[in-house]
DNA sequence: ATAAGTATGTTGTAAATGCAACATGTTTTT
DNA sequence: AAAAACATGTTGCATTTACAACATACTTAT
């Protein structure tokens, strides 16, 4: 075979490659998927959180008294968004912003009021069910070999994005 | 062990629990980590297509003369918002939308232009280096297996959500 | 001591999203 | 034949997004 012809294989290889064949794209439409569905159970409870704000109240739950920043941080978001979030949760009263100092900067920590913890649980109730539904198709050991290799990608896209938090 | 006992540790796991742990945050997150790297990518490009933009044309290029309505379902999106990608593609000279009749109905047909065909293997010629960085960390094996298991999930979420395109 | 840099939070903006509602036709039911 | 349902595409709207730019206030460099 000349070199000729495998370089217009290779070239052939390389214009039929299609990004929706990548494993990328497989992230991404199961990501959608999940997210409908989270969407459309939200919706039909008549949540008064958005799964957003869902995700806000469980990282706020695990880590008491964390400032806006380090709570960027953890749900990977940028300051901006991670503060909307939090006033809409704040004027709802599921959680207080208090004014506090560390490292002698001034912080606004995160605290949940009761009625957030509240609803945080009451939602956790309804929706796990549906996605444990989904789960079970899966065997302990799939989940957990899926759960490695996509943090092990996470870890790679760190070392490439540049995340400004 | 008493049934109380049972029940209190069935209640303790249950409120410890978090959505943030679940694999399905894990896929979330790691769409992040892609969708943010792809936004980076084509900014720094100087792309003259946004990543969904460009979706748009890797599905219509191997899928000449597709309805929008066909699109749609391929691209997991609703009329909507792939009518408005359409539209941005179109004044841009990367597709024309040419009307036929299918099934004795009026649709609009996508055909990629000269100028779209180059964009999305331009496009394809300098994103897809990046992201083969990342796949290097992974086996064939491994890669294979997790987009077995994501297809998997998304056919479970398929019989769940409700999809109206 | 002054300047430059950093930390924290906010406001503005453009893109993409899903859903609802609409317009306009064609089928199917009744 | 009239009514209901469906197919296709569009417009409007609220949510979430990342990024840029800003306001304060503190730290470090010069």
């Amino acid at each position: 075979m000349t070199e000729e012809v495998k370089a217009e294989e290779l070239k052939s290889k390389l214009s039929n490659r299609l990004y929706t064949d990548s494993l990328y794209y497989d992230v991404k439409l199961t990501e959608k998927f999940s997210k409908m569905l989270g969407l459309q159970l939200f919706s039909k409870l008549n949540s008064p959180v958005s799964p957003e704000e869902f995700l806000v109240l469980d990282v706020t739950y695990s880590n008491p008294d964390i400032c806006q920043r380090d709570l960027a941080k953890l749900l990977v978001k940028d300051r901006a968004n991670t503060g909307r979030l939090l006033e809409s949760l704040e004027k709802k009263e599921f959680i207080k912003r208090v004014v506090d100092v560390k490292n002698n900067r001034l912080v606004k920590k995160i605290v949940l009021t009761e009625e957030g913890d509240k609803v945080l649980h009451d939602v956790m109730a309804k929706v796990f069910p549906v996605f444990d539904k989904v789960s079970e198709k899966f065997t302990d050991e799939e989940i957990k070999f899926t759960k490695d290799i996509l943090k092990r990608m996470r870890d790679t896209f760190k070392d490439i994005v540049e995340l400004q938090i």
